[in-house]
DNA sequence: GACGTTTTGTTCTCCCGTTCACAAACTCCT
DNA sequence: AGGAGTTTGTGAACGGGAGAACAAAACGTC
């Protein structure tokens, strides 16, 4: 968040910014961020603030975004279409070097200038690509499956849209997105609001 | 979660079940479990453990899922047209009503059965189905304008694809989601990783 | 009907993230 | 050069969520 707050800053020509401004920029306490940026070294001055370009820098290096990830995505409908032409993806350093699905009848289709491929292609494409970042867009049925088959293969990050808790190996780290339950959850208050008006906020 | 947990038990036949079960099919501890079970009243039964339906209708009926929400979205780009299509949101009371996008070019599109329209039909549309939530998948540099004329319309409830901070007044619920910083967060991990084998997982 | 077993509901404790508040450090102005 | 004004970095206080542990309650068995 901080680093594409910077980004912002450093698009609109700003040089500098105290830890205000970007704490208002990323949306959270200043205190916050001076603690957060603190972990990575002393890279503000006092009585001055950060450098934009160079904090900018210095994070990027620290999450990782400097370097070169390849991404696979298995799962190519609705939502694999969309992640496959996300262009946040690419900006930011990920490279998605292979589209996978068990359907044969999508291993027609060219999606983003890339191929739809055969899922039983995952094991040579991640050894090829050396890849350890892995995008699940399945149904909720095939999600472990897929894991499985990511995790036997090399991949030891990935990154969950299907609604399922999968099980994995330790080392191998899961991130779960969940659209309805961003939805449900905005529901909730709604319900709440309409009862008790004027009371709570999104936590 | 506990919800959708409910209903793969439900449909595999389950009944009843224990605290240790459910907990363990959504992903967490149970006594965490319990404890936020205990703040909808007390649905389970000491020795027998909790009645599957009647616990979903319990949860359900307290987080709004049997209502019918209306929901508008903005944006219909990749990741609109996969929004619009996504069945998830239907079959959890979510009723997408209406697809809108600033570009006219777009204007001619059919997508998930539902006529592309200007945005500038936000207002009649939001008055007409008495919409609270909005869905908004634009780019970022459009998402606070989106924003601050959903907010006037009478929308209390953002949920924004866009990676941008949204500021709305109070009163007003704002969910971010942000694909690729799911993907930066593993990519950190991923790196420590290479560093320190074995030592970090996702928190 | 009493007792052992099982499982919930709740209390207590611990731990971590967030925020406040302030000293240290830097700049600018006189 | 010195002091006033800013702003960072960090120690201390606060709050809340998560897990362990236990009492209360329901069921089955004798």
């Amino acid at each position: 968040m901080y680093l594409r707050a910077l980004t912002g800053l450093a698009d609109d020509g700003t040089t500098t910014c105290s830890s205000e401004e970007l704490a208002a920029a990323a949306g959270v306490n200043s205190a916050k961020l001076r603690k957060d940026l603190s972990h990575l070294g002393s890279y503000g001055t006092r009585g001055v603030g950060y450098d934009v370009e160079y904090l900018r820098y210095q994070i990027a290096r620290e999450i990782g975004v400097t370097q070169d990830w390849p991404v696979v995505i298995v799962g190519i409908g609705n939502l694999g279409h969309a992640l496959a032409n996300y262009s946040g993806f690419r900006s930011r350093g990920f490279r998605v070097v292979a589209l996978l699905d068990a359907d044969p009848r999508r291993h027609t289709e060219v999606v983003a200038g890339l191929e739809v491929r055969s899922f039983d292609d995952l094991e040579s494409i991640v050894a090829e690509h050396d890849v350890s970042i892995g995008v699940i867009a399945t149904p909720a049925v095939a999600a472990q499956d897929v894991a499985d088959r990511m995790v036997a293969s090399g991949v030891t990050s990935i990154l969950n849209f299907a609604p399922t808790v999968l099980s994995v190996p330790d080392g191998v780290d899961v991130r779960k997105v969940d659209l309805s339950i961003e939805l449900q959850i905005l529901a909730y208050h709604e319900q709440r609001k309409a009862v008790a008006p004027g009371s709570e906020v999104v936590s």
